[in-house]
This record gives structure tokens, C-alpha cells and sequence, in this order.
DNA sequence: TCGACGGATCC
DNA sequence: GCTGATGCGC
DNA sequence: GGATCCGTCGAGCGCATCAGC
């Protein structure tokens, strides 16, 4: 049934096929608040997906809190996981972090450009593979931005960083993995009411520019979900609280897993762990999760 | 921000 | 401590 | 006169702080 409107199912509605040997699993999660999610069965779901990369956002706590929850909820594990992230400088706002099973060797928080500091948008860790290549991951959380206020400059100017910083990326190490939540949808595909929205913050013609450069020839990069989907509408990952937005699946696909081309090819079984209904929501986003046979 | 609502427009 | 009101940002 | 488009007004959550008790 879920087939019609999302191409990648539901979960726990869907029957998910087991993670096979040798796959890394990514799975990136605006949660809202750690706090509430938790509270509202993140755990639950944490405990069945069997992930081996979580990139959070809007984390919404401190460390102290972030690990208490984390090891929590992944007690069942019996594995040490690895926990970095940056908050914001302001209490309870943003916050991004990269929950690890094996330890990255290096992590990066919070990105060196003025006006851009402290703001819990921006961590990134590298990982050495099993063929000595290096992989660098970020958990990536752009603002949400608003036509008119100063919040929609700070937006585009994150953009910009963006636009520069990730080819710098993708030119320095073997395979690099952008994941969260960037606040825009590419395409008519990725907002279901686009044409409401087209002077809205999050589907600006000069916002979607941006992302032409980053999946076009000067970016270089994958869009892994859009690639393994196919053009078809959505599949969404954020749906407002307000009227019922979830319930007709009215819904933005704003959260994004960007790779390099070679570890785009490495990709598949790209899942959003749309809820079954609101009621099991804890989160306004929901999961997006890819499976990488990774070398 | 969505969805309901008016009012304008264009075949 | 706890509750509810208010403000802010999505 | 049905379909579409364009303004308007109603709508939910999470967390911090503070007031009151």
C-alpha cells in the first residue's frame, strides 16, 4: 500500500531486508529534540534498524545529555559507540552530531567562517576503510531560513560555504558522505506543493541554484537517494505538524545523502522510515537511510 | 506551512 | 520540584 | 462555469526562561 506515495515503503510497516555482510549502514535523522524523540520511541526504532552511522540534527541538548540518551538507546548493542558533535552557542537550538560504531580518526566541528561559528550546523569525522582509503562523513544542518529576515542571509550564505567547501572536500580525501537535513528541495519531485512554495524559503529558485552546482559538474556529488529512487515525486522526509500534512503525505524531501560518484555506486537499498501513522512519529523528519558496500 | 476560503482570470 | 505562560524557531 | 491561480487567514511541536506556589 505505501508503494504509491513512497517508493522506498514504511517503516516498521515494511518488511526491511536484513543488512547483509559487509554492508555499512547510514542512516541521517532531523530529530527534533533528542530529548523528545526519545521519549517518543526513537530507541525502538534505533534498536531494529541496526545502523553502523547515524548523523543526527537538531539534536537540541548538550554532550552530557546526548550521550546519556545515545548510550541508552544503544545499550542492546553491547558496543561502545563513538559520540561527536557541535552544539550551538545558543541553549537548545540546532545541534549536529556523528554517532559511530568504529572511531573515526579525525573529527572536525562547527565550520571557520565568521558569522558561521557556533552554530551546530556543521560536524565532520574520517574514517579509514578496509582498504586504507579514507572516508569523511558530515552531519550537515542548514537553516530553515526565512524570505525577508536576516535568518534567510545566514541561509544562503551557509549555501555558499557549501558550494566551495565540498568540492574541497571531495578533492582532498578518497570518498566523502555529506548527510542531513539542507533545509531545500532540488526539484518540483521533491516538494509535493511546490507551486505554493516557489517564494517560500526551502524551494527558492536562487536556494535550488545551489544545489544544481552540487549535483551537477562543478559539485561532483550524488544525490544517492534521488539516484537509487528514480524520478518519481518525493519520497519525502519532512512533513509539517500543522493541518495534515503527514496524514496526505504533503511532504518536502529535504534531507539528503551526498557522495562522491565512486561511493555512489557503492550505495543501495536507500529507505525513508516514513511512520505508519502520526501517532508513532518522533520526529517531524523522518530517517533516510543507505546501505554502502563500502571497500 | 497547510488547507480552507474568497476573488480574479482564462479558456 | 512542579506547573503553566510566554517567547522563539521550525 | 469548471479549472486554475493568487492573495489571505488558521494551524503544532520542542525547548528555555520565568513566575507562582
Amino acid at each position: 500500500m505505501a508503494d504509491e506515495t513512497n517508493p522506498f515503503g514504511e517503516f516498521p510497516h515494511r518488511v526491511v531486508d536484513p543488512k547483509a555482510d559487509g554492508v555499512t549502514r547510514v542512516a541521517s535523522v532531523n530529530v527534533n529534540g533528542i530529548r523528545a524523540a526519545h521519549r517518543k520511541g526513537m530507541g525502538e526504532w534505533l534498536a531494529a534498524r541496526d545502523v553502523d552511522v547515524l548523523a543526527l540534527q537538531e539534536v537540541r541538548a548538550d554532550e552530557a545529555i546526548l550521550t546519556k540518551l545515545i548510550t541508552e538507546m544503544t545499550a542492546s548493542t553491547g558496543v561502545d559507540w563513538h559520540i561527536h558533535d557541535e552544539e550551538a552557542a545558543a541553549k537548545g537550538r540546532a545541534g549536529v552530531a556523528i554517532v559511530s560504531r568504529s572511531a573515526p580518526t579525525e573529527v572536525r566541528a562547527g565550520i571557520g567562517e565568521a558569522h558561521l561559528e557556533d552554530q551546530g550546523r556543521w560536524v565532520e569525522a574520517d574514517f579509514t576503510l578496509g582498504d586504507g582509503s579514507t572516508l569523511t562523513v558530515a552531519s550537515v544542518y542548514v537553516h530553515s531560513g526565512e524570505v525577508g529576515s536576516i535568518k534567510q542571509d545566514h541561509k544562503m550564505r551557509f549555501l555558499e560555504y557549501m558550494r566551495h567547501h565540498l568540492p574541497e572536500l571531495a578533492r582532498t580525501r578518497d570518498h566523502v558522505l555529506v548527510v542531513g537535513d539542507l533545509n531545500v528541495g532540488h526539484t518540483e519531485l521533491d516538494i509535493k506543493n511546490w507551486k505554493g512554495n516557489v517564494k517560500n524559503s526551502g524551494f527558492l529558485p536562487e536556494e535550488r541554484a545551489f544545489f544544481d552546482g552540487y549535483f551537477g559538474e562543478e559539485g561532483g556529488y550524488v544525490d544517492v537517494a534521488r539516484s537509487l529512487a528514480g524520478p518519481v515525486e518525493g519520497p519525502y522526509t519532512w512533513w509539517s505538524y500543522r493541518g495534515k500534512a503527514f496524514d496526505n503525505d504533503t511532504g518536502w524531501r529535504i534531507d539528503y545523502q551526498m557522495a562522491t560518484p565512486a561511493l555512489a555506486a557503492l550505495a543501495h537499498n536507500a529507505t525513508v522510515d516514513r511512520a505508519l501513522d502520526y501517532s508513532l512519529r518522533w520526529s517531524d523528519h523522518a530517517p533516510l537511510v543507505v546501505d554502502y558496500r563500502l571497500p
